[in-house]
RNA sequence: GGCCCCAUAGUCUAGCGGUUAGGACGUUGCCCUCUCACGGCAGUAACACGGGUUCGAAUCCCGUUGGGGCUGCCA
């Protein structure tokens, strides 16, 4: 394509450094001109080209290639204004005379952005293009591309970017804003993209409000499908918008909780290396228990990674620490000594069972509630204690209780 | 500096000439409850500013301000 360019002559070489385009650019700023490359390099001569190209040669580089605009535009008139309908801003113009001869390969032998992307989509068939917004400005020229290979352009879609708290594009080159340290966060992919999905789009769907059947938006889905289903760039806004996490958190939350026990085990065996615990608490507590507890663990958390710091109460031998917290020694024993003569583990026996010892010791139940927890899991929050205790058995309950 | 994109609560948004400006996250209170979370109910909070068009503007037009992007050969 770059030799096709050169035998109709649109391109040619420049020579000039750095620090010259630099400083032209800086007079133009001053002077509140609009910067356009001069075009200085259009012009040089055959032996001035030899002289400037044996130097850059003996630096270990070559001559840069530039798209001649003027050229081009002398191809068709028309061309002086570049205009394309975006998708998402609609129908934008621009003076192609302000663009100024771009570079189509670079010092060091390599081509550039604004040549290679769009050669290679147009290579590749590609009719759509959709990418950030940042990418608005360059469009023109791309198109100038094609227009002078005499190729037409594909349809353009530009999205709005993501922000940072602090204001600042959250790019995929930047460490902190990768996907992967989300992942890593115990955020579900799925979670990640409908997040993404919903932010800076609107989809709908039919729905019921107040008994009447009415178009409403939708934020969360049940599966990818439905979102590609329901995805129409067109109700893409334009504005860019700020991460938040907290919704992040949010949608995963029910992605969590929609999910297949299985769906989570696998996760929790392939993306956090969780294996060796699962297996451990698949050994401890039999087939069927273990998918409970896991079913019950992934609709009382947030993300993957809260539901992996939980899973450790479940096993046999844990350590409780109650340095610096208060606790009632007496009560505690008291429910213990309850607890050592039944067998009956099952959620309405324990209550009942902590019933009888709170009014039997002058307590409250919630007093006995908060010991129990305390003894069991060590701290006072947490998912309700009947059903962990249900699921730790009498056993290793009494186990805890007897330190 | 030039060119371009954008502008509704703290955040994401609905709205496309007449609405009590709707929803979601957050937040506050209440209910549920052994705690946290979930769930339910209630509350909080927005049309950046100034002109114009119009009987009527969040909505259409212009300007200002503000944010963002491109402007080097990084993608």
């Amino acid at each position: 394509h770059l030799n096709a360019l050169k035998e109709n002559g649109l391109v040619y070489e420049c020579f000039c450094t750095e620090e010259e385009i630099l400083k032209s650019k800086e007079i133009a700023v001053k002077s509140k001109r609009p910067y356009i490359y001069n075009g200085r390099c259009a012009n040089l001569s055959a032996g001035e080209k030899e002289k400037l190209s044996l130097s850059l040669k003996e630096k270990g580089l070559y001559p840069s290639i530039r798209l001649n605009i003027a050229q081009v535009l002398r191809m068709d008139s028309s061309f002086d204004s570049i205009e394309f309908n975006d998708a998402v801003h609609g129908r934008l113009t621009f003076n192609s005379k302000l663009i100024g001869d771009f570079i189509l390969k670079t010092e060091d032998n390599r081509f550039a952005y604004n040549f290679a992307s769009i050669i290679d989509d147009y290579d590749l068939g590609i009719t759509h293009v959709i990418r950030g917004e940042d990418h608005i400005s360059n469009t023109p020229k791309q198109i100038l591309v094609l227009k002078a290979l005499g190729k037409e352009p594909p349809v353009f879609a530009h999205i709005s970017l993501l922000y940072g708290k602090d204001g600042k594009i959250m790019s995929k080159r930047d460490a902190a804003a990768n996907i992967q340290y989300y992942k890593e966060k115990g955020y579900l992919p799925e979670a990640i993209l409908n997040y993404l999905a919903v932010t800076g789009n609107t989809f709908t769907a039919h729905g019921y409000r107040n008994g009447k059947k009415e178009i409403l938006e939708k934020e969360i889905f049940s599966d990818i499908l439905e979102m590609a289903e329901l995805l129409d760039i067109k109700k893409a806004k334009g504005s860019g918008a700020i991460f938040n996490e907290e919704k992040l958190r949010h949608i995963n939350e029910r992605w969590l909780a929609g999910m297949p026990a299985e769906k989570l085990i696998k996760i929790l065996t392939e993306k956090f290396q969780a294996g060796d615990v699962l297996k451990k608490l698949q050994e401890t507590y039999g087939e069927s228990l273990y998918i409970e507890i896991i079913g019950f663990l992934k609709n009382e958390f947030k993300t993957v990674k809260e539901i992996l710091k939980e899973i450790d109460i479940f096993f046999d031998g844990v350590n409780i620490k109650l340095d610096g917290i208060e606790y009632d020694i007496k009560l505690k024993d008291a429910l213990l000594n309850n607890l050592r003569h039944t067998d009956d583990f099952g959620e309405n026996s324990i209550k009942n069972i902590i019933k009888e010892t709170a009014s039997g010791n002058g307590k409250t139940v919630k007093e006995c509630y908060e010991t129990l927890r305390l003894f069991v899991t060590g701290r006072l929050d947490g998912p309700s204690i009947l059903k962990i205790i249900k699921f730790l058995g009498k056993d290793r309950v009494v186990e805890r209780l007897s330190v």
